[in-house]
DNA sequence: TTATAAATTGAATGAATGTTCAATTAATTT
DNA sequence: AAATTAATTGAACATTCATTCAATTTATAA
C-alpha cells in the first residue's frame, strides 16, 4: 500500500542534473540550490534523497566513474575475437568517442578529491585497478588464442594504461584540433605498438 | 615619504597559508576568512592585496607552478656536463624529493579548474610546453656532445612527459609505500630506457 | 614635528550556502 | 472511501561567504 517508490530513478535524475551543471561550470560553482533550480524542484527534496551534499558528490563520482567504464566496453559483435576486442578497445581510448562519452574536467575534478576524501580515493583506486585487471585479461585470451606476443602481461597493461593517462593530462590542455587529432592518433600507434599490434588489418578476419 | 610598501611580500605570505590550508582540506574548503583567520589578521586586509578571491586563486596557480618548476632544475655542479645533468632531472623527478617539494593534490586542484578558465588553462598549457621545451633542449645538448643516441628529439621528450604525467596519475593512489618505491623506480628505468641511458654510472665521470 | 602613504582594523553588507522540520499533495492498496 | 506511504513543498535556520568602506595605526621622509 502507499506510495511507490521513485527514489532510485530520482535520485539518478538529479546526479545527471548535478553532472551536466558541474560540467558546464565546475564541480565548487554547482550548488544543491541550483540544482535544484534547474530542476524546478525544492532544495529540500534533494536533502530528502541524498542526507549531506557529501553524499550527492559521492553519488555523482559512482556517476562520473560508470561512465568511465563505459570507454572500455566490448561490444558484442567482437566478444568472441579476442584481438579485435582489444583493438576496439585501444581504439575507442584514443578517439573523440572518449570526448563524446565523458567530460575529463570533472573526472579531474573528482580525482582531486581523492586526495582529502578516502572514500573518493578507494572508488578511483578500484576503478583504475579493475581497468588494468580487465586489460590484462583480454591480452591473456589474446596470448592464448596466438595473436599477440608480449612477455609480461602486466607491465604490458601498465605501460598502456600510463599512456592513456599521460596523454589525455597533455591533451586536455590542447585547444587546436588539428594538434589534437595528430597528438591522439600519434600516442594510440605507440599504444598498439606497445602491444606489438599493426594497425587497420580489418581485411581478413 | 610614507610607508615603504610590504605588498609582494604580504602578498606571498597569505599565498604560503593558503597553499597550506589547501593542502591540508582541499581547495575547495578554504576560504579567505580561513587563511585570515589562520594569519591572525582580518579578512579584508587580504581583499586589500588580491582583489578578490578569483586573483588570489591566480596568485596561488603561479605559485604551485613555480613550485613545480623547481623539481626541473639543474644543479649548478651537473651544470656544465649534460649527460649528469639530464640524469639528474630524471631522478629528481622520480624520487621522493617530488613529494616533498610539491603537493599533488593542489596540482590536481588546480589542473581542474583549467577546464572552466581560461587563464589557468593558459598557465598550465605554458608551463607544460616550456618544460618540454627545456627537456628538449638538454636532450639535444646530450647529443651535440655525443652522449645520447636518439633519432626525433620531440617525441623523445614527449614520451618522458607522458611517463611522468601517466605515471603519477596512478601513484598518487597508491598508498602502500612498497608498492609505490617499487613502480617508482620502474618508472624511471623507463624513462631512462626511452632516453636509451644506463642506471647509476656516477663512477666515471 | 609634521605630512604622507601604506598597513591594518573593524564593522557591516547582502547573497548564498547546506540543512531542518512541519505541512501538503499525490499515488496506491485495502 | 479510507488508510497508508512516498513525493514534494515552503518557510525558516544559523553559518559562512566574498566584499565594501570608513577609521585607525604605523612607519618613513621632509
Amino acid at each position: 500500500m502507499g506510495r511507490k517508490s521513485l527514489k532510485e530513478a530520482r535520485k539518478k535524475e538529479i546526479i545527471k542534473v548535478f553532472y551536466s551543471l558541474a560540467k558546464k561550470n565546475g564541480l565548487e560553482n554547482t550548488s544543491i540550490a541550483k540544482i535544484a533550480a534547474k530542476m524546478e524542484i525544492n532544495p529540500s527534496l534533494i536533502i530528502h534523497y541524498f542526507q549531506t551534499r557529501e553524499d550527492l558528490v559521492y553519488g555523482l563520482v559512482d556517476y562520473i566513474l560508470d561512465k568511465y567504464k563505459l570507454i572500455y566496453k566490448v561490444s558484442a559483435a567482437h566478444s568472441k575475437d579476442s584481438r579485435k576486442a582489444l583493438l576496439e578497445i585501444i581504439g575507442n581510448i584514443f578517439s573523440k568517442k572518449w570526448n563524446a562519452l565523458f567530460d575529463d574536467g570533472l573526472f579531474y575534478g573528482c580525482y582531486a578529491m581523492a586526495f582529502h576524501d578516502a572514500k573518493v580515493r578507494d572508488l578511483y583506486k578500484k576503478l583504475l585497478d579493475s581497468l588494468r585487471a580487465m586489460l590484462i585479461g583480454h591480452i591473456e585470451q589474446c596470448r592464448e588464442d596466438g595473436v599477440l606476443d608480449v612477455e609480461d602481461v602486466e607491465t604490458v597493461a601498465d605501460n598502456i594504461f600510463v599512456l592513456i593517462d599521460g596523454a589525455y593530462f597533455y591533451l586536455s590542455l590542447v585547444s587546436d584540433k588539428e594538434e589534437y587529432e595528430q597528438r591522439l592518433n600519434k600516442y594510440r600507434q605507440q599504444a598498439l605498438s606497445i602491444l606489438h599490434l599493426k594497425e587497420l588489418s580489418e581485411v581478413s578476419g
